[in-house]
DNA sequence: AATTAGCACTCAACGTTATCGAGTGCTAAT
DNA sequence: ATTAGCACTCGATAACGTTGAGTGCTAATT
């Protein structure tokens, strides 16, 4: 690979992703200025043509890059945009300084994400049951009725209104509260069984004027937040993804829409990730899901204390400025672990 | 209006909900059996016109209801369907016996409700400050951290992290909920604003080791709840209005989806809906918003106790199957209400 | 050996034109 | 009041020609 070749390769991409149409020699020529005829181009166009990095959509039209093509550009050729200091400023400011809860900030953060990308956004929430037990509190609200407050340090706090068989009273729902919180805070919650809090049960009757089998909502309870429960993916700015000249053809929209009402097939996409910190990229067919053949992902991780906790990114179609939404994608990411982050 | 024009205006109503193609005299004499030939259809059809209950899309095409066709239609022709019995059991044990929060279950209900109508479904949650003070309760979490849940009636449930200027006991924590429980429980949050807080929160200071500075926090947050804050929108089923022949036009695709995705305005024009018992419709025009001339809604209210809290509906095309949609939406309505009637 | 000019060829896109047929309104007969 | 008959309308579809951006190949040039 010359760099002649590299950097022909290099402008037909760019080329491509402004305009949406195929690229021929005469107008690569015309507009960046290699020194070279047309005819030279086109001989260089062929052998990339040849290796697989282009392809024509029909005999006598210009090149359009392959996944391959893409793939190359992505990794060793396009020069990474910036995002303007200004921007920075007043996004943190905008977000990090409310006092607001995690799934609102979640949900800013996809609108705003694909509005900077005018691609649709995802947003994977932080997984309860990744998430450490901070703090629990059973509260008599009536006769019989207990509500449960879990908070997390992942900012998710969970309730439940529990109906138990007999009324408890007051103070022992306050010493069950103390008991629980001294044995399970810091754990992460995949780690607490079933079999953990029916220790835990046992010990409590002793100090306690409830009998075992009146605890059972316990167990239950807490041990149905150590199952996996497909954290909520939250999407920003469906719309934008229409305004993509390949999604002309209704038939397409419809099955791009399709495709992002299925939450769970979202999830598992996003799963594949392997929640590496940087940015990945996953382009066309390199995706094992043939829904979604011809969009392309970009998705980052962000953390607490380290861990990654969950991801964001965006879906668009292969043709996607890669150039901005990768540092975008990365910017929303690292301002959601910072709003994690927060004291 | 002759008892004849009613039958033929009602016939191509139907058909043309059918079809989505301009019903012609020669298909409605072949169709329907109303002993005339094509030629007198046709002059009814065109008293019909010159009455507007009907329109030509071009001079040449078959005629197709204009809103006020679709108007009586709906009030004076339409026979409703039924839903089937063993469709209303599965579907009540489904949801009504389902130990989840009040989100969950919105969510679901507009999920089906999209499914059983193939068109977009749209539910409105309880409006906070229009829900009932059930329960309040502040817990520490953290030096200087104070965790406030609050229970409504509705089934509501509003937590927030609050830091706070100092550290307040846990015996005072306990004693400030008491004492608000007391005092604001049964209220409708929307009449309880800082005034009233504030008068509470002198008379607390007298029994807790809390400086009335210190308390300001809850005059901030419980007042806040009166503020009207949009009760959330949930949606269902965005690509089943695709689906619909009206929406073969991408233009029309995109400015539908852009609606919906303008959850305010969405909000407002469930807002237009009088919140009175029974099911409401509108017909295109008769919306004062023109992003959604061509489209109709049918909604219903859900209940609290007698009281109207939320509204649930469906938006499709104004060519929509009124006749099994406005079944299905009460039902649904009533689902919810019973949802939230349970002990 | 690499580059380039020249040229014949390809093919989607677009515009023009013709045809078809479902539907209409009107008139005159029933 | 109803209907048969008929000329007329007009969107949809198909057939056809033209255009132009683009290609690959060959032969000349550097």
């Amino acid at each position: 690979m010359t760099e002649r070749k590299k950097e022909i390769l290099k402008a037909i991409v760019n080329e491509y992703i402004m305009t949406a149409e195929p690229v021929g020699s005469r107008t690569l020529a015309r507009r960046y200025d290699f020194g070279v005829s047309p005819a030279t181009i086109r001989n260089e166009m062929a052998d990339l043509e040849e290796a697989n990095y282009l392809e024509q959509p029909h005999r006598s039209a210009g090149r359009i890059p392959t996944d391959k093509g893409y793939r190359f550009y992505v990794d060793d050729l396009m020069e990474l945009k910036k995002i303007s200091q200004k921007m920075i400023g007043s996004i943190k400011e905008n977000i990090i300084s409310k006092q607001v809860g995690i799934q609102e900030i979640i949900q800013q953060t996809s609108q705003m994400l694909s509005d900077l990308t005018n691609y649709t956004a995802l947003v994977l929430s932080p997984q309860l049951e990744e998430s450490i037990f901070r703090h629990l509190q059973l509260i008599s609200i009536a006769e019989r009725k207990v509500l449960m407050v879990l908070v997390t340090d992942t900012g998710l706090i969970k309730n439940k209104i529990i109906d138990v068989p007999e009324s408890i009273s007051t103070g022992d729902l306050e010493m069950i509260s103390r008991f629980l919180n001294e044995r399970l805070s810091g754990l992460a919650l995949n780690k607490i069984d079933k079999e953990a809090i029916g220790i835990i049960n046992r010990e409590l009757v002793n100090r306690i004027s409830v009998p075992l089998r009146n605890l059972y909502f316990i167990n239950e309870e807490i041990s149905s937040y150590n199952i996996p429960e497909n954290g909520k993916i939250y999407l920003g700015g469906t719309a934008h993804i229409l305004e993509q000249p390949e999604f002309n053809d209704i038939n397409k929209i419809k099955s791009v829409l399709k495709l992002l009402e299925q939450k769970q097939l979202l999830y598992n996409i996003m799963g594949d990730f392997n929640k590496k910190t940087g940015v990945e990229i996953m382009i066309g067919s390199e995706n094992s899901f043939q829904e979604i053949r011809d969009c392309s992902f970009v998705v980052a991780t962000y953390n607490l204390g380290g861990r990654p906790v969950g991801k964001i990114g965006v879906i668009g179609p292969t043709r996607m400025e890669y150039s901005n939404v990768i540092g975008t994608v990365k910017f929303m990411a690292d301002i959601l672990s910072e709003f994690l982050a927060k004291p």
